[in-house]
DNA sequence: ATATGGCCCTGGTTGC
DNA sequence: TGCAACCAGGGCCATA
């Protein structure tokens, strides 16, 4: 499941490969995705622009994309990366659970759930796929609507203040309130077992009863296994892999998530597995307090 | 206002 | 061996 290090990874991977090319056709193929905006309307802006940039926001991936142009003018005569100027659109790809962003050359077989395809002026291809369809895309357009900001605050630059700031008086468990989007985008629920997990902190614990020296570890807890999770290209549980189809490396570093039964690292108990606000949450019963 | 639980959707795993 | 039930959970929505 994409979480931060997963988006961060699949956003400079699809940045580095396809940075400054344009767009010279927009293929959308499946009606029944949760579009925020109308797939037509998506296929038709699409092309003919130039992709100036691809960055990661939460766990959102934002194409940043200039002004249209005339796709097969352009095939011939814009050499890649010269073209600048300020982003005029921009289209928001949230790959829920199982979505997929690659680059992929036009050739190659398409696989089963591919749901757009935006062939570029090189020949390659950028391609969506998500078989549960719990992804999200959307068209923005800058001359008419403010640039996309996610809701919450980002875990790796928020400081110490607004941080516990974000739990005080909150009911809710720590973790539920680390899964909530609205405070901090990016987490999801392997990062928040394993931060809490590295922090020392049981699930369950109310947000607002946390010492605030609890929520700076948790805080720096969070910024160290993100960061560690970025640097191996994030975790692959289930069919994970980067914007070339490579898996990260994480998933070997875990030490709650998904290892109900097996021994703590750290002490050798076996982790336990309980439900926290409906999601399995992973945790050392002799670690964390 | 905050908090909770159901729903979507498919593929992999489990259980009979 | 085969097939069905079950589980995975991010975000959104209705409800308390």
């Amino acid at each position: 499941m994409p979480e931060l290090p997963e988006v961060e990874t699949i956003a400079r991977g699809v940045n580095e490969r396809v940075r400054g090319e344009r767009i010279v056709a927009a293929w959308f193929g499946s009606h029944r995705e949760p579009f925020k905006t109308p797939p037509a309307e998506q296929a038709e802006q699409l092309e003919g622009r130039v992709l100036l940039a691809i960055h990661r926001t939460g766990k959102h991936i934002v194409c940043e994309l200039g002004p249209k142009g005339d796709a097969s003018f352009a095939a011939s005569t814009q050499p890649r990366g010269v073209e600048s100027g300020l982003p005029e659109a921009q289209w928001i790809v949230h790959l829920g659970m199982t979505g997929r962003l690659l680059v992929t050359d036009a050739g190659n077989p398409v696989a089963a759930h591919t749901h757009v395809r935006l062939t570029l002026v090189s020949g390659r291809e950028l391609r969506f796929v998500d078989p549960r369809r719990f992804g999200r895309l959307e068209w923005r357009d800058l001359r008419r609507a403010a640039p996309f900001r996610a809701a919450g605050r980002e875990p790796l630059e928020i400081d110490a203040e607004a941080f516990a700031a974000l739990f005080r008086e909150r009911k809710l468990a720590v973790k539920a309130a680390l899964l909530n989007q609205s405070l901090l985008t990016g987490v999801g629920n392997i990062y928040a077992d394993e931060s809490l997990f590295r922090a020392g902190i049981r699930p369950r614990r109310g947000a607002g009863r946390l010492s605030r020296a609890e929520l700076e570890r948790l805080r720096q807890a969070l910024v160290e296994v993100l960061e560690h999770a970025i640097r191996l290209g994030g975790s692959s549980v289930s069919d994970y892999v980067d914007a070339d189809g490579v898996k990260g490396f994480f998933q070997l570093q875990h030490c709650v998530y998904q290892r109900t039964g097996q021994p703590c690292r750290r002490c050798g108990t076996a982790i336990r597995r309980l439900l926290v606000g409906g999601r399995g949450t992973h945790y050392c019963p002799h670690c964390q307090h």
